[in-house]
DNA sequence: ATTGATATGTTATAATATAACATGTAATAT
DNA sequence: ATATTACATGTTATATTATAACATATCAAT
């Protein structure tokens, strides 16, 4: 069964439409709040939907803001490596479309004779926008 | 005053050397059961001391694990971008050294009009020693 | 010596995440 | 069609990670 066609449950779902219908990231017990409405009660009924969404590449974790946002990978299923943009004055977080950054950390890896297997990359700066303002 | 002359508190220099002495990266709650035995009593002495060690790149949070490691670069103060292999199998955590990442990442960022500042980089993978377990 | 900035000690609490277990659901193999 | 299997759900409780607030202490620069 590919993974491309996997269907959702209702929770899962739920909490995907919530991310897929906000702009940047949201905290775990933000979604919490905002879907509550829908009969999810408690944070484990979150935190298991993030888990699944992130397995099946539909959503990706900030690490560095415990936050979670939809990806916008239109193909990224399944994917786990995640690469961010992040404002440091906006918050704003943009995800780097798929590009050449697994090719060039496998080499970078190798030459420590590590394997590569994924990557988390955060880069912190100033996005457009902000950059006006100053 | 340069910053590579500051001089710790005591505090401070108690957790720099516990996790000077440790191989891998340590958890804040595990630092302080730890260093109990030298007067610190709350997790906020930690963390205090934490902020500081990472404000002048003594010591690196390694996001994804909620973990502290101390640098490895030895001349990496007031550094704060960090990269890092992680061995999927044993934990094992290498810190990358100085290299020109952050050259690249700063044109990369620069086709998205993103002013770069400093990134956090988690490579993910299998290290050498564990390569041959397999 | 006084000031100002920073660090400390302490208690309480906030924010993030998982354990454990009973129950439900839906696909598939017999 | 039902028994089996795998996974998802609902729920309560609790673990883990981190910060707020505030009184006191230290220490360097004037």
């Amino acid at each position: 069964m590919p993974l491309l066609t996997e269907k959702l449950t209702s929770n899962q779902q739920t909490v995907l439409n919530l991310l897929e219908g906000t702009k940047g990231p949201l905290k775990a017990y933000a979604i919490l709040f905002d879907i509550q409405k829908k009969g999810i009660k408690s944070p484990l009924q979150v935190y298991r939907a993030l888990d699944k969404l992130i397995e099946i590449g539909k959503v990706h974790k900030i690490e560095s803001k415990n936050s979670y946002i939809a990806c916008s990978n239109n193909n990224c299923n399944s994917q786990t490596s995640t690469s961010f943009l992040i404002c440091e004055m906006c918050d704003k977080v943009t995800e780097l479309k798929k590009n050449n950054l697994s090719v060039y950390f496998s080499k970078e890896s190798e030459k420590s004779n590590f394997k590569y297997t994924k990557h988390n990359l955060e880069i912190f700066g100033i996005c457009q926008k902000c950059k006006k303002k100053i």
